[in-house]
DNA sequence: TGACTTTATCGGTAAATGCCGATAAAGCGC
DNA sequence: GCGCTTTATCGGCATTTACCGATAAAGTCA
């Protein structure tokens, strides 16, 4: 559902990208996101570890980062391995790369 | 209520980049961002012409950018202008380059 | 097959969000 | 003061979100 095909209009890359943003904009789901990055991939129950939380929450968390293209899965026995997609956080760092450079160009600082 | 002290606890300032993820994580919002990014600064008034959308609900949206440390707002006679915070956009940006750092050292790629 | 582990999904609820029109507030110029 | 312009806020509404517990689904292994 998300980054499946390489072309987009500019008006829908710009909504995947509020998405994506939107994904990680949640504690929860920040964090979860650093802890992915810290490890090389995991799963729900390990997630559920780092949290107080229930693990059908955690679950959907996972869920909307998956669906947002933070996250990849793969089923590996009856866990699901997640793991960072590095093309979703640098396509965000492109894009912030860009606000700031024009942000630079015409505001005086 | 954002930035304005110095000092952040971990956990804190965590929330923090949650917060302006989620602020700049909504289509109309990021291109608030971006036309701001454009212009020096601009007016309510300004940014209502770039959608269809009510006033109100205009500067609603620049209210939340406003609370998440985002924009910067100074009155002007009887505008207000905003203005992109550089601080915030680079604040995200290492925040980001951070996560794929790690990334990139765990994740086989 | 059946017990077990792990994850996803369902149903429900309380709170937050996004939008609007109407109105208030703040600052001009006359 | 009175209009005028611009922005912020209020009340209301429909939709979405975040969470939970319960349950279903998928896989392993004896």
């Amino acid at each position: 559902m998300a980054f499946e095909h390489g072309f987009l209009k500019p008006e829908t890359s710009h909504i995947r990208t509020a998405e994506m943003l939107k994904a990680i904009g949640h504690p929860v789901r920040l964090k979860i996101v650093r802890e992915l990055a810290e490890r090389n991939a995991s799963c729900c129950g390990e997630m559920c570890d780092c949290f107080t939380l229930s693990q059908s929450t955690i679950s959907q968390h996972l869920s909307v980062l998956k669906d947002a293209g933070i996250v990849s899965v793969k089923r590996q026995g009856t866990k699901s391995s997640f793991s960072i997609r590095q093309d979703a956080l640098q396509a965000l760092q492109s894009e912030l790369n860009a606000l700031i450079e024009m942000a630079r160009c015409c505001c005086d600082d």
